[in-house]
DNA sequence: ATGAGCGTATGCGTGAAGCGCATGCGCGCG
DNA sequence: CGCGCGCATGCGCTTCACGCATACGCTCAT
């Protein structure tokens, strides 16, 4: 018996629809209807009835669901206030994605550290989905994300809440001729693309990158802009870097090389000076913070959006 | 989190010893040992302080242990009742393994459907272990197995109990010659060793037959006995068979052989007959009996062991 | 009535994790 | 000081959990 097994059957429940509770578990539909599957045949019985829409619990399913609901709740409650136990050291837990621990954590935390009190910071730097699960197993206390309609987030909005934390834009830049143009600029020519420094798709920025390339080229040039991929990362800094060396034209935050733009060791690549901004929140569960987090959420600043 | 290291740590707690709760929880020791560090894992904390003789349970180790109670057991529970709800439909579940099913549970069964009232029988066949295991989770309500003491048969006395059965003996038997003297007789001699049909060593019976050989050979006669192994199985009856078409000798239950023996298709092998005595309990858990399998357990007669 | 679309179950190949076995290592006792 | 007991670890094997692709059933609309 996983315990697992009666999350998803909590979710189950909740949704009525294996599809729906498969996303809520970040699993796949065919996977979820196995795993309930298997919880049924431990339990010796039929516990939804699949003929009814939407489907609905059998009699032993919703005796079931109660202990399920008293068991994961006692369970986790166990687990978070362990984990808390030895975080009370004044740390506070704080996932997030790689390029955002470099631009939006660092005056975050300097800032609130001043007006919060002094506690210490764990930064966990990953996907946006590791994220999510540590936020959701109590690993992390907040979890710092790009949003974007693109991007799914699947966070319970009746245990999570979230507040705007900022906003940036991505820039098109490339490093200077000796003349200060941009040795690489956009558009480029069917013959001459210009040399193009990307994100992994798996990446979040990805994502919002290319849906905000897609907008433009519909409102500002009927035609496509020529590129030729010539670098690709997962982490922002791998690009800035390559684009200081005259690589090529990279999307960039803005904070990450506005100080580049302003001595002259990157210019903008894009001749209508056109950002795609991005926005990111800040979320936290909406119950059992500790008291640092709790100081720091509230001394966060609300960036209207 | 799997529920199985919760039931672990219980036995742990009880145990106080990994060795011992390995044992009671039918795995190797180093694979406790593993389990409980993913429990641990999963607790983010140490729950067992390694270096107290014996072990004792940390803070956290004794607020996970009261909580793992509650949840086993509230499942356990519910489990066993949904299991019932459709077992009372008039079965019996009674695990044992083959030879007995073939022996001892015909006659159990018309005698208790007389006294007990009507009543199905639903039979599992299996090993020892598995008859074990369907008694622990509920899958049968009684388990009928040999009782020997190299048998250790691990089932807890506080949560089990049993009553004797019946007794048995394994006879040597084998087809005869046409003037009724064995084909196959005990002792062979070492030029021309007695064709011998075994048990597979994975088998119940195997144990208690070689036991009663080596005391046999102790007490009769001071020098082995010559065999030859023609034939192995993990079912008495393909022994019997075999013995019937004079195959070889064989050492075979007296209930499963002595109408063979009465009407002269097999005669005893053994110059000083020395049968083997086999002895067999029924078991049951102590709590949650159905009324059908009450009832039964009631009029099931005593053989005074 | 028939076909389109949604939602759940199933086959399959892959990869990770659980398992037993063999062995290492620390601690207490003779 | 060595010997034995008890827990941890390395290793190879098997099993199963997972995602992907796809089949099946059911409803609703034309």
């Amino acid at each position: 018996m996983d315990h697992k097994w009666l999350e998803d059957f909590i979710a189950l429940a909740r949704e009525k629809s294996f599809s729906k509770a498969a996303d809520l578990r970040h699993v796949t539909q065919p996977q979820l209807s196995r795993r309930i599957r298997s919880l049924e045949m431990w339990a010796g019985t039929d516990l939804v009835n699949r003929a009814t829409v939407p489907l609905s619990l059998t009699e032993a399913g919703e005796e079931l669901l109660a202990i399920s609901r008293q068991t994961v709740s006692s369970l986790g409650d166990l687990r978070a206030r362990l984990q808390g136990r030895q975080d009370n050291t004044g740390w506070v837990t704080l996932a997030t994605g790689r390029t955002l621990a470099r631009t939006a954590v660092p005056g975050w935390f300097t800032q609130t550290r001043r007006d919060a009190g002094d506690y210490r910071l764990r930064l966990l730097t990953g996907s946006i989905l590791e994220g999510v699960l540590a936020l959701e197993q109590g690993a992390a206390d907040f979890l710092l994300a790009y949003t974007h309609p693109r991007l799914p987030l699947v966070l319970d909005d009746a245990s999570f809440e979230s507040l705007p934390f900022g906003r940036d834009e991505l820039v098109a830049v490339s490093a200077p001729q000796s003349n200060g143009k941009p040795l690489h600029v956009l558009p480029g020519t069917a013959k001459n693309p210009v040399n193009t420094l990307g994100y992994t798709p798996t990446l979040a920025l990805a994502q919002v990158l290319q849906d905000g390339l897609q907008r433009q080229q519909q409102q500002l040039t009927k035609q496509p802009w020529h590129q030729h991929l010539m670098f690709e990362a997962d982490f922002a800094e791998s690009l800035h870097e390559q684009a200081l060396q005259g690589a090529g034209m990279g999307w960039l935050p803005r904070s990450l090389v506005h100080q580049d733009l302003a001595q002259g060791r990157l210019v903008l690549a894009h001749a209508q000076d056109a950002p795609i901004p991005i926005e990111f929140r800040l979320f936290r569960p909406r119950k059992s913070a500790s008291s640092i987090a709790q100081r720091v959420w509230m001394h966060t600043p609300h960036h209207a959006g």
